[in-house]
DNA sequence: GTCTATAAGCTGATAGAC
DNA sequence: GTCTATCAGCTTATAGAC
């Protein structure tokens, strides 16, 4: 993890996994098609990292600082709307900005059991984010905002069904977006005290 | 999809998928692979098949199959208790039994849109879970056990929570499945109209 | 219908020049 | 550090015997 690799070098070519897993998806990546959005050539890519996998990781560190940043940025103390802020970006659909990055972190969690590599970093990024959620709940039944609720689990849960409306939506290209908008919305409305 | 491939073969076939899918993964799933777990050759599954991509819709029709047999198996006309019964199948942790298939499915559901061969019957499987989630919220909401929740936005909500819980889960080794269980339940609970 | 054998192409990774 | 060239192994799919 605190690899010897500069941050210039991995930033690039977490930016090409990006591109590249955004394009074809995780099954048929190949370091051709990460080496078609990294400005150098594919042998270039092995200077820097010893395996695919190894890439994969880095663009996973990229996007676990990139979510973090995204959720931290959030500039209010309200738990309420740091919430539905959070949620606002969790449940992105795809097609807007960034939500191609939802789509790759699903596609590289749901083959977690079958990649030791990726595991980890995958865990990383995951627990970061669970964290943060428990966070804003806790403070919000703390302040009294929300009812006692576990806070643990009202992340967990929120957290799924962000994680599953991206692989969801993706798949079905009907509108079920607003559906889910309808119900995450729904779910904090109910969390509150004073409903 | 009305294909011509007898039921035996597409049932073997499918057999030998959702086992080579449940042991490799998507990504590294190949026809060797999907031979291994078949009674018969390599060779012989491309008797009845033209490609790999047709022997994991066999796999996806038949998964189609068991969940909306498992979801019509309910035997029991209260909307709550339904509903409790059908989470309790689709938030079913990896691990346990039938697992296996859920996993399988969500993997294959966030590669969807790098593979046309696979959406359309993704499609079809998530929407006929969908629309059996939904019917039941609706018979809730008629019969005033339920809130006037929205039956489709509570139904797709929960369908997401439901498959991102899946992956989500397996990447994280830790007993997130709790936590879950606690956030699916208390978001029923929150649906009931005497609470 | 099912098998063995194999073709044709792709993939991950390395060697060695600059 | 980065390139071009290349290899060994794997993967999908087919051919042809039985």
């Amino acid at each position: 993890m605190t690899d010897s690799v500069p941050a210039d070098a991995k930033a690039e070519v977490a930016q090409a996994v990006r591109a590249a897993l955004a394009e074809h998806g995780y099954a048929r990546l190949t370091t051709a098609k990460i080496a078609a959005e990294y400005p150098k050539s594919e042998a270039g890519l092995y200077y820097h990292f010893d395996s695919k996998d190894e890439m994969i990781a880095a663009f996973l560190e990229y996007a676990a600082g990139e979510l973090a940043d995204e959720l931290a940025d959030i500039g209010t103390d309200d738990p309420e709307t740091r919430l539905r802020a959070a949620c606002e970006y969790l449940f992105l659909s795809p097609g807007e900005e960034g939500a191609g990055v939802h789509v790759a972190v699903m596609e590289l969690l749901s083959h977690a059991p079958h990649n030791e590599t990726l595991r980890e970093p995958l865990l990383t990024l995951e627990s970061a984010t669970l964290e943060t959620l428990t966070a804003i709940v806790r403070d919000g039944v703390e302040q009294g905002v929300f009812r006692s609720v576990d806070p643990e689990a009202t992340a967990a849960f929120l957290l799924a069904a962000a994680d599953g409306s991206t692989g969801f939506h993706t798949a079905l290209e009907m509108d079920v977006g607003e559906a889910i908008t309808t119900g995450w919305s729904g779910y904090v409305d109910c969390l509150l005290a004073d409903a």
